[in-house]
DNA sequence: TGCCCGATTAACT
DNA sequence: GTTAATCGGGCAA
């Protein structure tokens, strides 16, 4: 349930992330993105909340193959892949491992930093806890829709920086999907108020 | 073609 | 606790 993560010693911490950073397994990439910087058009702020999808995972876009919707997904690491869910909401993944393995993070939730006039415009709210508190909830607060599907994550609109020191990862259940339930794919920063849900807390 | 359901949210009782 | 909003994917016919 509880995981102390460090940043790869390799980057220097606060530093751009670069494509070469989702070149790995999606569970390797997800636990690291919690406490980076997401900035879309200087919007956004610290991730808080992510969940790994990945090809052989019944509950993932992708498993069912190849589709127009999903293209992104197996296309090369380092991408965006943006979806309509439920026919309302605008939803953020980033493309993981190499391509063709159809896995991606999806972005739950954002502790608000940068552009929160903006964010707070755009989705009509003021409370900041709830401001990027769920996937549907970033999208709106970032303005990314279905026209920034597939573009590459380490060039403007997109923004993404290494967090800075060590992080505490809460790990637990995916949310709002019926397969494959019990994978502990979802990680969030142990203690946030900005999660789209709380974590149950360690046994 | 028609039907069901979903990686959600907000506004209800 | 429940439900409407709203649309693309996937599958049956």
């Amino acid at each position: 349930m509880l995981q102390r993560h460090k940043i790869n010693p390799s980057n220097a911490a606060g530093g751009l992330i670069g494509r070469d950073f989702f070149a790995r397994s999606v569970h390797a990439v997800a636990p690291d993105l919690i406490g980076a910087l997401f900035l879309f058009n200087g919007v956004g702020g610290r991730i808080v909340e992510v969940e790994a999808y990945h090809h052989t995972d019944p509950a993932a876009h992708s498993f069912r193959g190849l589709t127009e919707r999903n293209a992104v997904m197996f296309g090369p690491p380092g991408f965006a892949y943006v979806y309509r869910s439920y026919g309302i909401h605008w939803c953020v993944n980033f493309v993981c491992e190499p391509e063709g393995s159809a896995s991606a993070v999806l972005i739950r939730a954002i502790e608000p930093i940068e552009g929160i006039p903006t964010m707070r415009r755009r989705r009509g709210l003021s409370d900041l806890r709830l401001l990027c508190a769920g996937p549907g909830r970033v999208g709106q607060a970032l303005g990314i829709t279905r026209k920034h599907n597939g573009l590459a994550l380490d060039a403007p609109p997109f923004e993404l920086r290494l967090r800075t020191g060590t992080v505490e990862v809460a790990v637990g259940p995916r949310i709002g999907i019926t397969k494959a339930v019990d994978h502990p794919w979802r990680y969030g920063l142990m203690g946030s108020p900005f999660l789209s849900k709380p974590f149950k807390p360690a046994a």
